[in-house]
DNA sequence: AAGATAACTGAACATTTGTTCAGAAAAAAG
DNA sequence: CTTTTTTCTGAACAAATGTTCAGTTATCTT
């Protein structure tokens, strides 16, 4: 036999990604299989290369998509007031967003040793990109009186990474809901930044 | 040929340590086979299985011991003075130690997940144990009026987060001394708990 | 209904994987 | 020097890897 029943490009692409994104978080890029993604989207191992042209892309892509969804929702978001408010927004969207996305996340900040070369520097891109936009506000706040930060840049990555951490231990229907967990975090940046 | 010159097991095992320490870390424990562990240390991949049962081992013991070492170094340094005093050296002991073995703190982050079941819940009952100790300072300072912090649990794993973000980004004969590093996390840290 | 196209199978491919083991050679012991 | 022990080689194993492709079938077009 060859095509099944009910067999369609428009389903099956999707399917592959989700099933490639749920297993690379789970068990990591180099300890899934092509055959395994295939057998989770229900599919022989060949028909996945008419929606990719090798495993490498579809981790690339992966990661890229993700990173321009976040670019996207944070420029959509749009902000007015002083450094002070714009950080809350930030640090309360960083939060939600990347809850609603754990495997890409994971993924994201993970997998980024198994990009080539090429497709690391494209991801690397957008990931400045973003610090950059947490790093204005920063400076900002420090320009405005509004903030007292030894060092900006260090700040930055120090409140990525202090905010990326809820990801690691936060169950959703576990003792705090989103809010309490957005606000708990929230004052803890507002203060390691002398707001 | 067999056996060659100068081979000896004493120096033999070390080198198979550092060499699957310093790949695992580069690549990810996955991505690595034993002939490439095999053919750094400048021996047949049939050699390894002298020094160690199987690779899920080899990457067990190098988490292991890197936890065990950790909970003796803090253990070593003991600290007279209030939970701010004890924050402090905490928070530059957590730094400088763990930048002085960058490989070993991204496997013991990173590979969690290429642990079989039992070697896992022996590292998490480790690695807890570190948490218990920063937790109990904060706790203390709680107590003591010291610290203003909404969620002590919350607060820790944010802590270690922050400070672990370091690890990606620090390079030594950077901008920044290890001293300064310490100085400027040290400062985020006591704003970021009220003290 | 007939033909064209798109989607998938199933087998095959060359490599690479972790692991085992008989045998060889160096080192240590006598 | 001779024997024993330790340490390693080199080949082999079955299984798994990413990827290709000729052929088959469902779906779409006319």
């Amino acid at each position: 036999m060859a095509r099944t029943q009910g067999s369609h490009s428009g389903i099956t692409g999707p399917r592959i990604r989700e099933a490639a994104l749920q297993l690379f978080a789970q068990h990591g890029y180099a300890a899934v299989s092509m055959r395994q993604i295939a057998k989770e989207v229900g599919v022989q191992a060949g028909a996945l290369y008419n929606y990719t042209p090798d495993k490498q892309s579809l981790l690339f892509r992966l990661m890229e998509s993700h990173m321009r969804e976040l670019l996207a929702a944070w420029g959509d978001l749009v902000v007015e007031g002083d450094a002070a408010v714009q950080l809350e927004a930030f640090v309360k969207f960083h939060i939600r967003f990347h809850m609603q996305r754990p495997d890409e996340v994971f993924i994201a900040y993970m997998e980024l040793r198994n990009l080539n070369e090429e497709n690391f520097a494209g991801i690397e891109v957008l990931r400045r990109s973003y610090e950059d936009a947490l790093e204005q506000i920063l400076k900002d706040g420090v320009a405005s009186g509004c903030f007292r930060i030894p060092d900006t840049k260090i700040a930055t990555l120090a409140v990525i990474a202090m905010l990326n951490g809820v990801m690691t231990w936060y169950r959703s229907g576990g003792r705090l809901s989103l809010e309490e967990v957005e606000g708990v975090y929230w004052e803890m940046v507002r203060n390691a930044v002398g707001a």
